[in-house]
DNA sequence: TCTGGGGTCCTAGGACCC
DNA sequence: TCTGGGGTCCTAGGACCC
């Protein structure tokens, strides 16, 4: 902790809704839901406006249509448009400071006592925390932050909490404990529902509540790396520097299916997709990796993860593919299966040349022959088989209504994700705006083959 | 139409080595 | 010979964050 309040937490309020309302006139003012908008789909952000009506992140879109009246805007995240928000947004941060730690997309620590010589009294920072504001919204065309200002990472970010949205919280050296005493212990970075409901059973309701906890309860309770901790933070104890950037530690991809597959010819291509983006990502990010996991979420939701680690680092998506299938084959999918995902770990900075893989075989492993991806008319079927109990002509058809399950995108293709069959991903070849009357695509066999899901990421 | 996707960190047990 | 202790790596699972 330390004798002024230099550390600033920066986050833009309901960043995603903010963009599309900034970005699309008709959207301001009303609620706006950015996030899944097919069957399994959760919720990203709600706008204010939605929030009114009980929308929040992570809550299922299903349970959001219910909750928001209509005239309610569900859209499909527009992840470029927010990472140029995002690099505008971090470009104002740093002329305040060359110690920005960028959180996430939308969230960042400055340290202020790191450079540009400022004034460090809770008056001059107050004043730099409204000219970030202004500066903030102006550079993004009207997306606003709130801010919080204190003496460590941990009351600045509790600051930036309390008067959300366009907020400024600053908490003068000396006065955090005065702050966090009153707050529930949830508001404490760390303190999720499972940690939340063990202090709840034990009558400790607030941040002051648990800086009474001897030492020892919470090491019992929590263990000794998260026990140590929440000991420390419930005293407003904490001497994290801000970071300028981290080592990445793993890659991967994965996806939750609109309809549990049990298909293992499906499963096997969706597992070869998955690889090959994570290989892409890990080749544009100059990583390679050494251990492969496949992550498999079954009917039920349990979820499982498989893993296994090779001697040397890999970036190619063939490889990766390879051993995510031979992990995938040692598990039971008959029941049917909800998501599956695929990572690389163990990460180092360069990428080396396999040449040999497959001639090496790993001790004790014995080499199975690794099912092959599938040609165009065997996923199709695959595909189409899927789609309901009986394959029948009018569900390889999607039928488009104007604004309903569809992820509009001015820059061009746009995709019909799960609207009216629920099931059929329709690559459109044109742009989809402005709307029009209702419009039916049949879906042949090439484009079933082509129906790769839409990729939030890109 | 219950429960996304991309991450980080921690724990615990077993293998293995010294 | 009947039983050590520390350290590291690997695997699996879980909590948590945005």
């Amino acid at each position: 902790m330390r004798r002024e309040p230099s550390i600033l937490h920066v986050d833009l309020d309901a960043m995603f809704a903010a963009v599309e309302q900034r970005d699309k006139v008709s959207l301001r003012g009303r609620p706006v839901i950015v996030g899944g908008v097919a069957g399994r789909g959760v919720v990203a952000t709600a706008s204010y406006e939605a929030r009114v009506y009980g929308a929040r992140s992570a809550m299922p879109t299903s349970e959001a249509r219910r909750r928001c009246p209509s005239g309610t805007a569900f859209l499909a995240p527009r992840f470029a448009a927010y990472r140029r928000t995002s690099q505008v947004f971090m470009a104002v941060l740093a002329e305040l400071s060359p110690m920005v730690e960028q959180v996430s997309i939308d969230e960042a620590y400055v340290d202020l006592a790191a450079g540009g010589d400022h004034d460090l009294s809770p008056e001059a920072v107050t004043a730099i925390a409204r000219k970030l504001k202004a500066d903030v919204a102006a550079a993004t065309g009207g997306v606003t932050a709130s801010v919080g200002v204190a003496s460590s990472k941990l009351v600045a970010k509790i600051g930036s909490e309390l008067h959300k949205p366009d907020g400024l919280t600053v908490v003068p050296a000396g006065d955090e404990r005065t702050v966090l005493s009153p707050m529930p212990v949830g508001s404490l970075p760390g303190v999720g529902p499972a940690a939340q409901e063990r202090l709840r059973r034990a009558g400790v309701q607030t941040i002051g509540h648990l800086a009474a906890v001897e030492l020892g309860y919470l090491l019992e309770w929590f263990g000794q790396a998260h026990g140590a901790g929440l000991y420390r933070l419930a005293r407003a104890d904490d001497d994290r520097g801000v970071v300028t950037d981290r080592e990445t530690k793993s890659v991967s991809a994965e996806e939750t299916f609109d309809v549990d597959l049990t298909d293992r010819a499906r499963l096997y291509h969706e597992l070869d997709l998955l690889a090959r983006r994570v290989g892409e990502r890990l080749r544009a990010a100059g990583l390679s990796g050494r251990t492969v996991t496949v992550k498999i979420r079954h009917y039920d939701f349990t979820t499982i993860t498989r893993s296994l680690t090779r001697d040397q680092p890999t970036d190619d998506p063939q490889l990766v593919a390879d051993y995510a299938r031979r992990l995938l084959s040692d598990v039971n999918t008959s029941a049917g299966i909800r998501l599956l995902g695929v990572g690389v770990s163990t990460l180092t900075a360069y990428a080396q040349d396999d040449l040999f893989s497959s001639l090496v075989v790993p001790d004790g492993v014995v080499e199975e022959p690794v099912p092959q991806a599938q040609d165009a008319s065997a996923s199709a079927s695959a595909l189409a088989s899927s789609l309901a109990p009986s394959p029948s002509p009018e569900l390889a058809t999607a039928t488009w209504r104007p604004g309903q399950d569809v992820r509009h995108d001015e820059y061009g293709a746009g995709w019909v994700w799960g609207s009216g069959l629920g099931r059929v991903t329709v690559r459109f070849e044109g742009p989809l705006t402005p709307p029009g009357p209702v419009r039916t695509f049949a879906v042949d066999d090439a484009a079933l083959h082509a129906a790769d899901p839409p990729d939030w990421t890109s």
